[in-house]
RNA sequence: CGGGGCAUAGCGCAGCCUGGUAGCGCACCUGGUUUGGGACCAGGUGGUCGCAGGUUCAAAUCCUGCUGCCCCGACCA
């Protein structure tokens, strides 16, 4: 059987006020529903419920990939400077790098990502352009030093990143694999549920010649972007070079000359790049072809901001009252709200309720405290859960449960069944 | 790194200008009354006032330095 997600007995430390440091509706929502807390700058603790979406978000993300040929490794967060300054990225990435020492005076970083350890893998086995396409991704804690930590863990200094690492014979499997974890990208995206765009990109610190952006669109988002009203043409207005405003390209004519641009901001949550052989040439990562000789390996990299997308969706989905989740990533699907645990029948009804509902598949808790039922409707409402059933002494003894919607706020009477059937639809 | 702001109980704030040894709301604990939308009454716990130094009989309050945090900008996935 089945152990019970009771509410009361959850560190859920949500709060009523908005705290003050937060300026973002994300970032306060975060932290009054007591999903994160912060340690320093840019620096948080995930508790119960945030891990709780955060793996969830992390989970979709690994499925798709790994649906995709890609495979999971871990990588360490420490890594040594040699290896940067064979790149010639130590100096180059600036700041952001944080460097530091060990007891024996040995030059580190933390790392903000991960070609050069990837490269050094990749250089020290024998590996044939048989053994080609390899796909390697990792889910892991970065740090980059940023100049301004803002914004809660949209822009955090450490945070999970999903970053996945392609290698190939030529530029022909370098495209491929590329558009092979765009198709995973997009798959990952569609699953998890948020409005986004995939717009062309500067590849920035990374590098490379190609490399688009996923941006989950919200009016907070940082990055500007111009789409077009009827093509598929979308960029970051980063990479147009216009020497205007950027307000003034809304309603110009698209570069493709398909229709006008419309500007919209987004949040950047993943960014895909076909890095040639940039890093494959500074570290010698070289692989023998059909004839002998040694190749540079042609590398992709695909960086997929885990933390930040959390951060997003709450961006996208939220109302004055709280959180809003998707389906997708909700910390639970469905809160059974007991309004007189006290009373023996009440909560033996809601634990069979819950039962039933765990048992179909969905993720559920009963929310047995013994506080005033205006207390846990708020609470509900902070979480963002998108389904309840309230169910106290009024109408336990019948066969309907009251179903409660946290998107529409619509309630409806409905049988068991019903609400089954309504979950179902959901998955 | 430039500009601005803040730091007093777990959270949100007042007190500072005009020095006299700390207060309000929420939260938390106890008792009682309540109980389908953030209850009420009574009582209670909790603070070296960010840190260091200085002025003074006396500093949360005035002065100097430092640290941390937030916002705008530049920068960046």
């Amino acid at each position: 059987m089945e152990i019970i997600v009771y509410f009361s007995k959850l560190f859920v430390p949500t709060t009523r006020q908005d705290p003050s440091e937060a300026e973002l509706a994300s970032h306060k929502l975060m932290i009054r529903s007591g999903m994160i807390k912060k340690t320093a700058a840019g620096i948080y603790n995930w508790l119960p419920i945030g891990l709780n979406v955060l793996k969830k978000v992390e989970n979709i993300v690994r499925n798709n990939l790994n649906n995709y040929g890609a495979q999971e490794i871990l990588m360490p967060m420490v890594q040594p400077a040699e290896l940067w300054k064979e790149s010639e990225r130590y100096e180059q990435y600036g700041k952001e790098l944080l460097k530091f020492q060990d007891r024996s005076q040995r030059d580190f970083v933390l790392g903000p990502t991960h070609e050069e350890i990837m490269c050094e893998i990749f250089r020290s086995y024998p590996i044939s352009y048989k053994d080609l396409p390899i796909n390697m991704y990792q889910i892991q804690t970065k740090f980059r030093d940023e100049i301004r930590p803002r914004f809660g863990v949209m822009r955090s200094r450490e945070f999970l990143m999903k970053d996945a690492y392609s290698f190939d014979i030529n530029e022909k499997g370098m495209e491929n694999s590329y558009l092979n974890m765009k198709n995973a990208y997009i798959s990952t995206f569609d699953e998890i549920g948020l409005d986004y765009r995939i717009v062309k990109a500067d590849a920035g610190n990374i590098g490379g010649d190609v490399s688009e952006e996923f941006h989950i669109i919200a009016d907070s988002g940082e990055d500007l972007l111009a789409i077009s009203d009827s093509s598929e043409f979308a960029a970051n207005v980063e990479v147009l070079e216009y020497n205007k405003d950027p307000s003034e390209l809304d309603g110009s004519d698209s570069p493709d000359g398909n229709g006008k641009l419309q500007i919209k901001r987004g949040i950047e949550v993943g960014h895909i790049f076909q890095l040639g052989q940039k890093y494959s040439e500074k570290m010698s990562a070289t692989i023998k072809d059909s004839t002998g000789t040694d190749i540079n390996v042609f590398m992709g990299c695909y960086g997929i901001g885990v933390s930040r997308i959390v951060a997003a969706a709450i961006e996208q989905n939220h109302d004055e009252k709280g959180i809003i989740w998707p389906y997708s990533i909700a910390p639970f699907h469905v809160n059974v709200i007991c309004l007189d645990p006290s009373k023996e029948e009440v909560i033996k009804e809601c634990q069979s309720v819950y039962q039933i509902l765990r048992d179909a598949g969905h993720d559920v808790i009963l929310d047995d405290r013994d506080i005033r039922a205006g207390n846990k409707f708020t609470d509900n409402e902070i979480l963002g859960i998108p389904y309840s059933i309230i169910l106290g002494p009024r109408n336990y003894a019948n066969n309907k449960y009251e179903f409660l919607s946290r998107a529409t706020g619509e309630k409806q009477e409905l049988n068991i069944d019903e609400i089954k059937q309504i979950l179902e639809e959901k998955k």
